[in-house]
DNA sequence: TTGAAAGCGCTAACAT
DNA sequence: ATGTTAGCGCTTTCAA
């Protein structure tokens, strides 16, 4: 049966408070006699301390929301991992929401997160999000968005990546490796990721003396199959090029599958650089040269602040920007 | 500021119980005109219901959690994924924790998960765990396995896939492609899965008249680094072969790697098949032909049966076991 | 149709 | 060193 604190206090032939201050070890002042007794008993009874009542009087649930679009979505498990880890180090318990990028779902779990009195959110914002709304002004916790932003929004922590220069990095990398006619595909231009990662693309050729062409930029969506359609599209079109640097790996896996079945010769024909490093950059033949987001980190780093931000400690920074990392692999010479 | 439904009470000249009712739509008894006048005070002052007072009192957190090893191994998100989909359906949330397989991690978290009055847990134990841990004992909820099995363990739904046949399936499909000698690169047979992947790799070979050898069984781990590495021994061997039946995909992507870097050609001198159809499998060349466990299914499965079993719904059934599909592409003839 | 009040299990201030 | 007690914000009888 389902024991309560005043339980142990009886069969332990004390106060309901000394049995608390034993369960939460701030009992400097009880007795060892006392507390050896009362230990006992738990152990001997199947006491499990009710934390719902004790956050109701705490007013702290050691609990955390994580909303980010979709947890199947390859980019995201890692971030949702350094998350937890973090947070279960310092004792938190992370609610997980997915919002498919609809503001509506993530305004609906906005709203059941403060119900639920979680004492922060980490937050990656659909990129069509582009003021507060109502359910976010109603936010009373720290919010820390991770590789969005959210225009506006008040006791906010930022954690980005410096998807700019990834981009010139890997496109200067390109150029140095004697590639010349570099298509860029990218993902929505309404993302700010995929806005910096052009405005990359284009300052790498720009600096190597080269105008930026629109004939080779394409605008798409973040996924293999867009991808994969359209390099088809370009060998279709005859166009000469000899690179694709990539808004993100799945769209360079869906190139690198469509240049393959094509049997054009990766990387001596044609050359192919991604962004994000993925699980599956190094499980592909060959392996696929791209831009490494710190993904764990990332997460890890959120919770972290939010942490901070939660013990009301003085944050001298509540804004970071990571550092990606070229990963030269095999898709390129 | 913070309001309360007392707040609220005052600024309405109501009482608590009335603002309550209309809060939770048992407003039946109340007045058309009062609840019009409550529901429109609680609009304009940033009223927000105190779940954690409710659950208290209700005996209803409306959270369940989710214990898996790893969110970052490709098998686990889209198990999450259905978990959180038909959970907040039905107004439930989701607190996720990563277990690494460690027994220790799992019964800390499921002690933890107790506390905070969790209505269930959905949980991918460890295989290491044979028994019911003194933790596990403790727990008043009820619990539905996924993909793994907990001895002796009550209040118990669980959801399996039917790996056995799905193998069976898998290696006649080899047999009936013309591929004799085939291998099978197995996780740790201690798992249940990998040992029912085993039976069934056995099974047909049997059924064609080939009498399994144990030179052509491998067993080692669920990963492509050990694919990888294993299929190197193989090929220096000289040991004749024509097809593997990977464990999982993750092996088999390993395997897939190292043939193409020895020049061998998939699927025409050698046939590879996997297991679980996680993303990748489709994003390689050659495609690589799998045995489908439908993961998404598996957690979406996994709530429906936890909630049927909180709301105390008869169960006419608590065991479900899914079913596998073959999925032919083109790592295989 | 509405209100008063008990109590969920716990913590923390104050007494003893 | 330990006990008493007042809430935390809410739901739910029961009474009015």
């Amino acid at each position: 049966m389902k024991k309560t604190l005043k339980d142990i206090a009886k069969l332990a032939g004390v106060s309901i408070a000394t049995v608390s201050m034993v369960v939460n070890n701030k009992d400097d002042r009880i007795s060892a006699a006392t507390r050896a007794r009362v230990l006992e008993i738990i152990k001997t009874s199947d006491y499990v301390p009710n934390r719902v009542a004790s956050s109701m009087v705490t007013k702290k649930t050691k609990t955390i929301g994580l909303i980010i679009p979709d947890i199947a979505n390859p980019f995201f498990p890692e971030i949702a991992r350094g998350v937890e880890d973090k947070a279960n180090a310092e004792g938190y318990t992370v609610i997980l929401c997915n919002s498919d990028n609809k503001l509506s779902k993530e305004d609906a779990y906005i709203e059941m997160l403060q119900e639920k009195m979680v004492e922060g959110i980490i937050f990656t914002a659909s990129s069509r999000r582009t003021t507060v709304s109502q359910a976010l002004l109603k936010v009373r916790v720290p919010v820390i968005t991770v590789d969005r932003d959210i225009p506006d929004l008040k006791q906010q922590g930022k954690i980005t990546v410096d998807n700019e220069h990834g981009a010139y990095e890997a496109v200067t990398h390109m150029l140095d490796s004697g590639y010349r006619q570099i298509y860029h595909l990218s993902g929505p231009l309404t993302s700010r990721t995929a806005q910096e990662r052009y405005n990359g693309y284009k300052r790498a050729l720009v600096s190597k003396g080269i105008t930026p062409s629109s004939d080779y930029m394409i605008e798409g969506l973040f996924t293999s199959d867009w991808g994969h359609e359209t390099i088809n599209g370009i060998i279709k079109s005859k166009k000469p090029f000899d690179g694709v640097f990539c808004g993100n790996d799945m769209i360079a896996l869906g190139v690198l599958k469509g240049l393959q079945e094509n049997n054009v010769s990766v990387p001596m024909d044609i050359g192919i650089v991604g962004f994000d490093d993925i699980e599956m950059a190094k499980m592909v033949t060959p392996e696929l040269t791209t831009v490494r987001q710190p993904k764990y980190e990332m997460g890890y780093r959120a919770a972290e602040l939010l942490l901070k931000m939660i013990q009301g400690e003085h944050t001298d920074q509540n804004e970071y920007i990571l550092k990606t990392e070229f990963i030269q692999r095999s898709s390129t010479k």
